[in-house]
DNA sequence: GCAGTCATACGATAAGCGTCGTACTACGGT
DNA sequence: ACCGTAGTACGACGCTTATCGTATGACTGC
């Protein structure tokens, strides 16, 4: 069987991770960790996939640490959620928390983003 | 009589001043822009103000250089369009712009950002 | 147990950014 | 013609960031 993550949730482990609470989310601060071609990326690619994904599932053009980086970035400033399960990270979009926060700013910059990506090279 | 604006938009002469055509306006660029408190505020101002605004209008705790500084990002990333008008110089939202280009993310940023105003101390 | 995989940590580096002060330029009024 | 005001240019400073490579840690499967 594998780790019973519901009983590990949040664990003060070596295998923590740290994110902001809803009420300490800014938006210069969001805005900032969207304000990077990669990141924009990767948020895009997690909200297209509804759920969760691995960090691997996400290619992008940069080595290991750098993905990693971003990551933490997003996570950080209140973007993302992550948590370990079994030896992946699983990533997901806290939608709830920045609609609750800033209603219809995430949407409003994904649909720009598929906008624009439409308009340059149809990435 | 002031200065004829009409015939005298955009001159090569020493007082031009470099705005980004629409087409070459990114997204990530605009929410780096986008994302500093200082310039948040300015850009919140400009929407308040629907009219245009000399620099001075906008109370900033920082010093002129620096708020020449912030005008300028807004301006050469494709947020905000200046032209001179005799000694002042006029700034303006480029709504019309980002609105066709990323239709409903200003009014997102700025609906977010009055939002944690309010929440925050009221500023 | 051992090896492989996924991701982190850490250090390094180079570039960028926000801030400032001072010196300079352009315009308008007297 | 002068002076004051509004804004720019430039250089400097310290901090943050994006990137990498390598070494390390955590879990899975053999």
């Amino acid at each position: 069987m594998p780790t019973d993550t519901t009983s590990a949730r949040a664990p003060s482990g070596p295998r923590s991770l740290e994110h902001p609470d809803r009420a300490d989310i800014r938006l210069a601060e969001v805005l900032h960790a969207l304000a990077d071609p990669m990141r924009l990326r990767i948020v895009r690619a997690l909200a297209a996939a509804e759920g969760e994904l691995n960090c691997a599932d996400i290619e992008l053009p940069v080595s290991k640490s750098t993905c990693t980086h971003h990551f933490r970035v997003l996570r950080e400033h209140g973007v993302i959620r992550q948590l370990y399960r079994g030896t992946a990270k699983m990533n997901g979009l806290r939608r709830e928390d920045l609609e609750e926060l800033f209603p219809g700013l995430i949407d409003g910059v994904l649909r720009a983003a598929a906008l624009q990506a439409g308009r340059l090279g149809e990435e």
